[in-house]
DNA sequence: AAATAAATTTAGATATATCTAAAAATAAAT
DNA sequence: ATTTATTTTTAGATATATCTAAATTTATTT
């Protein structure tokens, strides 16, 4: 049995894994779960004792196919659970991460078990990012992040690779939702800030927002 | 905001409190919460530093108005879980207890009134036991355990005051449940069993068993 | 290649929550 | 009223998870 903190390490390996990190640093995952490098440190050695992940000093680290296993899991639990506060319990998409944070370390296989079948064995979160099968694969989508899409094209919001109460509450006052159709002209050079426009209403999106904005072609 | 081990202490001192103990003893807290009596007496100390309790060495412990109501607060929170992983999860009566003390320790005031509003704010959990009102207030019932009694009467088990996975699995056997109509004959001075009659059925409860249901007269 | 900077790990503390064994206080028995 | 037994507390360890500051390793400049 995992502790939580070893919990919260793990997914976060697996989060900057999929960011695109292949050995994960020690300052990266520091910063992702606001703490310092040596807590990392500290954490790292005990969880290649527990034989979770693959460390080498100085170099980085990965999860281990029971590490990845684990964090996957972690990862199912805290999208079912906010799936569940939006589609039953009426909270906001901006409102239920950090109560997802505390719900994800519940142990109890029967409980989620029975969650995803309350809920209809959703696919997404209200946020629309996948929800891990209980066999522990991530389904793959084709959504492009509005950072990397080609240009002169015209797009559809399906998700966002970010929860966070202040980036979600910002798109609020942006109008962007998931449904949202866009049209996106150019990228600029000097700031990867994108023209885009919705409702034939042009705007500029920044990079640092763009960045989390899940889009599928049209 | 106080620990998951915090909090179990002060709920184990208010389920002690209702089961009759005015001075609180470091024995039996350590007996309801499986722990030394070292523990019980390290932790005391503890709470008696942030003001929880009144606590006097050697003489026992009572809970103080702060800590009646965090205690009382998280009862109301593991009753509603409880209710909740009955009603909309379809889990028995005799499987939610474990899963319900893991998840009266999520901190969200929201989420629990919303859990409340969903439940359509019910007055008992599926063992029947009164929830604790949201301002804090234990609703007060006219229930008496079977142990208690009067002979040569009537009666219908409203609940039980024991929620343990063995003792309802034993009421299952019994054919015991909610709503179940029972004639009480007499109890036996030896071992205070209680001679009673389900369904014309007569059997022998013992005293054990007897403690833990809540019987109103009809 | 050597010097400097950045990233990472280790050393040494602190805080929480446990435990066993020993000491102290209280209660019960003689 | 002593002695004995029980209950409770303290002393001293262990385990987890953090931190700051110092040491070490790796990366970048000059
Ligand atoms: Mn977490
Ligand atoms: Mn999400
Ligand atoms: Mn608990
Ligand atoms: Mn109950």
């Amino acid at each position: 049995m995992n502790t939580f903190a070893e919990e919260n390490y793990l997914k976060a390996i697996l989060s900057l894994s999929i960011q695109g990190e292949e050995l994960v640093s020690t300052n990266s995952i520091a910063t992702e779960l606001n703490t310092s490098a040596a807590s990392v440190s500290d954490m790292l050695k005990k969880l290649q004792e527990k034989k979770l992940i693959i460390y080498k000093k100085y170099k980085g680290v990965a999860l281990n196919k029971q590490g990845k296993s684990i964090a996957v899991n972690i990862l199912r639990k805290h999208r079912l659970w906010e799936t569940f506060l939006v589609k039953k319990l009426d909270f906001n998409w901006d409102e239920v991460h950090d109560v997802a944070e505390q719900l994800e370390h519940i142990k109890s296989e029967e409980l989620i078990d029975k969650l995803d079948s309350f809920l209809y064995y959703p696919k997404f979160d209200p946020h629309g990012e996948v929800i891990p099968t209980k066999e522990g694969t991530i389904p793959q989508t084709d959504r492009v992040l509005l950072s990397e899409i080609e240009e002169n094209t015209n797009g559809i919001v399906l998700g966002v690779s970010l929860d966070e109460t202040s980036f979600l509450q910002y798109l609020n006052k942006l109008k962007i939702e998931i449904g949202t159709e866009i049209q996106i002209f150019d990228r600029i050079d000097f700031d990867k800030s994108v023209n885009i426009s919705i409702n034939n209403k042009k705007q500029n999106i920044s990079n640092e927002v763009a960045k989390h904005l899940l889009i599928k072609n049209k």
